[in-house]
RNA sequence: GCCCCCAUAGCUCAAUGGAUAGAGCACUAGUCUUCGGAACUAGGAAUGGCGGUUCGAAUCCGUCUGGGGGCACCA
């Protein structure tokens, strides 16, 4: 909220203050108080050192900051707010030297030069992609650009499910009831019922079960022609992927299946028994004992010498350590994989794999059906994502058929698909990642509120009043000039709207810091409603000059960081919808 | 049985240990000679129960209840 080199400067003086050091000193903006405000709640961390209760640390803190020569230049009043609070009031030149600060990118690029590792949307060949894969690929994608905005180098790695036990059923049903036109026709559907049909008859035929383990590990010792089927379905599941991430605008940097990490599984199952960290069961099958870390044994290998799921995600870490050298990877799956992940960290820790490597579950919480249950492939129960995108771009053509009948077909469907995606996308990223959701169409498929299409209106708005500004040229962006003098006209509802304009980079910090894209989304809306209030009521063309000036300039500010902000969270945006 | 996540308004969700717990949907009443009404203004309504830590708890700790997920040869 305060550009950082306001809040070190303001930390300081008083912290001399107190014979305190810097980092002992806390300075953040709490509350919007009025014009040119902004509050501190440095009393509170003085207040825990002397033993005294924040109001008497305050008045005493408010009694010393009066005459101190270094804050003399910054604050006009000081006073004693709530328990413990302590308001400034600053001077006009300090605001407009802030808001300066704030808006220089540099300040905020923390993570400059870091090189990390973010692992999304990895969805498993011949499944179709469901409404449980959005939260993965989109909150990744989010993060991603988060920390890239932030400076870091960021590694987009989709960890496709390609292998396992799965393709052993999946290669079995093929060869039992399979057709090979049909598969050609529609492939992932085809594959889905194949998969599905294995399920059911598997419930009255229990040895289908061994007979899929068979297949896979056939697979895995490069039978011929289980190795050419599995790549058919590869080929034909990556085909349909495409689809649906080119519709989603989602990339990748790197795009490597599970498969990939085969020939170095023999190695970390050899490493792992060498450490001691893994023993040999009598059947040979080979687990790791977790105890030390109060966790349940984890299995790296079958008694039939098929690998699993873990093993090869500690290959993965071994691979990407040497290769990447990230400072961090960060895993974007299901709440449900918690323990997984548990036992994945805890044995590359101790095996040493992941030295100098943040390794981090960001796990978020399912999607529900509208019924409260679990939506399970195996049963066939899912909601397909092509059917959502499709339900979204169909209601925003009914919309934008409704709303501007000026515009041509063709910019109608191409408004179409952008507020249908931007409405599916901002309704999974406004949302806290951790709670369940429970599908709902009518939220999912909103376009008034707190929806995507709210922050798309909200920026076509303001664009279509720069427009008309002529203060740009077609091809540029706007670039209003001010200077600290053009300050002392501005109103106080002016003020606000500034004030929220410098809270954007610290929203990003704290996205990044917590994870959460949600906080950027939620700043996002509490700025296109502080500026759809603003611009209602006051007049942004027929200000006087001197006023028209500023509030040209919110506008732009404003506009440029939805644009920025919406792009970062993966939703494009429109110069007319 | 053990482990993990969650519980806030009628519904769906927010909230750095801080000031009067915010929104959207729905409902009610308003704003159009408008820089685009996918908008704006106003209204009622909420922290699952009981303890604890703290000057201060929706937030941290304990416990109970309820929902979801998981617990070695699936991923």
């Amino acid at each position: 909220m305060l550009s950082l080199k306001l809040q070190k400067e303001l930390a300081q003086a008083a912290a001399k203050h107190y014979s305190l050091k810097p980092h002992e000193v806390e300075v953040t903006l709490a509350r919007d108080l009025g014009h040119g405000d902004f509050t501190s709640n440095v009393a509170l961390r003085v207040a825990s050192r002397w033993g005294v209760t924040p109001r008497e640390a305050a008045d005493t803190l408010i009694e010393e900051l009066k005459d101190s020569s270094v804050l003399k230049h910054l604050v006009t009043k000081i006073e004693m707010a709530g328990p413990g609070f302590i308001n400034f009031w600053l001077a006009p030149e300090v605001i407009y030297k802030n808001i300066k600060d704030s808006l220089d990118w540099k300040d905020w690029q923390i993570w400059k030069g870091e090189k990390m590792i973010v692992e999304y949307s990895s969805p498993n060949i011949a499944k179709p992609m469901h409404i449980g894969h959005i939260r993965s690929t989109i909150i990744g994608q989010a993060l991603s650009n988060i920390y890239e905005a932030l400076g870091a180098k960021v590694i987009r790695l989709n960890h496709l499910g390609d292998w396992g036990t799965q393709f052993g059923k999946l290669i079995a049903a093929y060869k039992m009831w399979g057709n090979k036109a049909a598969v050609k026709k529609q492939p992932i559907a085809e594959m889905l019922k194949l998969y599905v049909k294995f399920h059911e008859v598997l419930k009255e035929q229990p040895d289908l079960e061994k007979m899929g383990q068979e297949e896979f590990l056939k697979l895995e010792q490069g039978d011929r022609k289980n190795r050419s089927l599995w790549n058919w379905f590869k080929t034909e599941s990556l085909r349909e992927f495409n689809v649906l991430y080119r519709r989603l605008k989602v990339k990748f940097s790197q795009v490597i299946g599970e498969s990939f990490y085969e020939p170095l599984l023999e190695g970390v199952v050899f490493d792992l028994l060498r450490r001691k960290l893994a023993f040999k069961n009598e059947d040979n099958s080979i687990v790791v004992y977790l105890e030390a870390a109060s966790l349940p044994p984890c299995l790296i290998k079958k008694s039939d010498g098929g690998s699993l799921y873990a093993t090869r995600d500690l290959a993965a870490i071994q691979y990407r350590a040497k290769h990447f050298k990230p400072v961090a990877i960060l895993y974007v799956v299901g709440n449900e994989q918690s323990l997984h992940f548990e036992q994945v960290f805890s044995i590359a820790t101790a095996a040493g794999y992941s030295k100098g490597i943040k390794l981090e579950h960001i796990k978020y919480g399912l999607i529900l059906g509208e019924d409260g249950q679990k939506l399970a492939t195996r049963e066939g129960k899912t909601i397909p994502l092509e059917e959502v995108l499709d339900k979204a771009n169909n209601l925003a053509l009914e919309i934008v058929n409704k709303k501007n009948a000026n515009l041509t077909a063709k910019q109608k469907m191409r408004v179409a698909e952008v507020v249908g995606v931007g409405a599916v996308k901002y309704n999974d990223l406004s949302q806290n990642r951790l709670t369940d959701i429970t599908f709902n169409w009518e939220r999912m498929l909103s376009v008034e509120g707190n929806s995507g299409p709210y922050l798309q209106y909200t920026y076509a708005r303001l664009r279509s009043i720069l427009r008309k500004s002529k203060i740009e040229s077609k091809f540029s962006r706007a670039k209003v000039k001010t200077t600290a003098a053009d300050l002392h006209n501005i109103s106080t509802e002016d003020m606000l709207l500034w004030r929220m304009i410098m809270r954007y980079p610290e929203s990003l910090l704290r996205a990044a810091q917590e994870n959460g894209p949600h906080l950027l989304a939620l700043y996002l809306y509490e700025l296109a409603v502080q500026i759809n209030s603003f611009y209602q009521n006051q007049p942004v063309l027929r200000a006087a000059p001197e006023v028209k000036v500023w509030r040209l300039r919110l506008v732009d500010e404003a506009a440029q960081i939805l644009k920025q902000g919406l792009e970062i969270l993966g939703i494009e945006t429109l110069e007319e919808m």
